[in-house]
DNA sequence: TTTGCAAAGTGTTCTTTTTACACTAAGTTA
DNA sequence: TAACTTAGTGTAAAAAGAACACTTTGCAAA
């Protein structure tokens, strides 16, 4: 943290308000999350010395910008969707014991609440490789299904935004933010099931995506996999901005 | 503020944190919010003296509990549908001159942020008579469709709080909290027409209210009325508390 | 070289939901 | 008693959703 204020010298860090992020990322299989390694928690419970990357936020900052602040410190990633999920600021989020170090670390006053405006976003897994950095002595992708407990609320804020997530998707095609430029129907497909966490039919998914004319095949083949080779599609984002102007509002899955 | 402080002796109002309420009524022909009116603002401009209810939050208050506390201490009412919209905390949303008076009234640090966490609230509007309070000189109910400027960035709030409310009602008939104990088809039939902003086949609108089963036909008629009286409803919590757990998702409008 | 494997790709039928649409009924007021 | 106002009602056509099974293609293993 100390070289972040270094970069901002003139500016203050308020001890009382921070930003979270969930990060989620598809590996063609299942959703995951970026969660950092405190390197301090209970020694009975590795659980939670796992948390969300966050940050205290500049006095001078707008919300958003911290969020995305945060998520390009850790990443190095631009332009990523971003979207809030909320405050959260119950003066008992940070209770735990382990937590409460982490607190006077951070030189909080310690009786003071620190409300956390948290905020999920959508990356290609592919476009970051998860590694160390000034911000947490460890990050990595942990599958969302995998996780049961975190530091602080951080539990609470993941299924949060994954409700979030999930009424968004709804309504909205955001799965081209989890996935590589070029990607297969079936793996827009196995994404919109992790994130949903229900199975969809094959031959409706496809009629349905198809039908919004959103999709651009690219007349390109998946070489070297054992078994019928697959279609690559890109995002076509004319077409999509086409049909948000004239009022699409549901993808209805 | 100062006898609220009183009531709280022991305990600290954080300067830069505060939540705000949309606090949403229904008159039978539009939907409506209340606001103070904060008695400062542009000569030339009256609509920015007018602001969302709100107040600082205690150090130890959860949010939630700081935006009921808000609601009540306005309006005297209690368990009312609160929820939450997100947090505002634009550095410059406290820019217009007659704003930062009011900040300086309230003993902020000027040169930081006030984060608000704004909630939006849905009441009945016959349980409120506006009134001044130790918390607004003065508080009246306007017509949402009439509002074109708000103090700091409630106007922004406002929206965001309208948005939450239209996706909201799609999914979970809420609109049982903006209405009197007993009503009639047509009151709720135009209250969705006030929140969705579009009109809706009576019909329809009809046949996909009762088959929820959620409404109770009271037989009882409207007396009194000028034309042919309408039978009054009243919502029916066990039924809606089954349909909720068997999962319906979709209210569809 | 043949066989097996694994995922891709493809249509139809039935059911449910949505949409569009117009007249009669009941009470009040002039 | 005529005029006005809102309540209350059904049907048909279109669209969307749900359920369902077999063929294709490329690779790998026998």
């Amino acid at each position: 943290m100390d070289n972040i204020k270094s970069i901002n010298s003139n500016l203050e860090l308020n001890p009382n308000l921070s930003t979270d992020c969930v990060i989620f990322g598809f590996d063609f299989e299942k959703l995951n999350v970026l969660l950092i390694d405190r390197g301090i928690g209970s020694e009975s419970n590795n659980a939670n010395r796992l948390a969300l990357p966050g940050n205290l936020i500049y006095d001078n900052e707008n919300l958003d910008m911290a969020a995305s602040r945060v998520l390009n410190e850790l990443t190095e990633l631009k332009d990523i969707y971003l979207e809030q999920v909320g405050a959260f600021g119950d003066p008992d989020r940070i209770s735990k014991e382990s937590d409460q170090e982490w607190l006077k670390s951070i030189r909080a006053k310690p009786e003071a609440r620190v409300i956390t405006v948290a905020y999920y976003s959508l990356v290609k897994m592919d476009d970051y490789a998860p590694h160390a950095s000034s911000f947490a002595k460890s990050a990595d992708w942990y599958a969302v299904n995998d996780i049961h407990e975190l530091a602080f609320d951080h539990f609470e804020i993941l299924q949060a935004a994954l409700k979030k997530l999930k009424e968004k998707i709804r309504i909205q095609p955001l799965g081209f933010n989890l996935l590589p430029e070029k990607f297969t129907l079936g793996q827009l497909h196995k994404l919109y099931e992790a994130i949903l966490e229900k199975s969809l039919d094959k031959r409706n998914f496809r009629r349905k995506i198809l039908k919004l004319d959103i999709l651009t095949n690219l007349d390109e083949k998946q070489v070297g996999v054992p078994h019928k080779p697959s279609q690559f599609f890109m995002f076509n984002e004319v077409n999509y901005k086409k049909l948000s102007e004239t009022g699409f509002d549901n993808f209805g899955f």
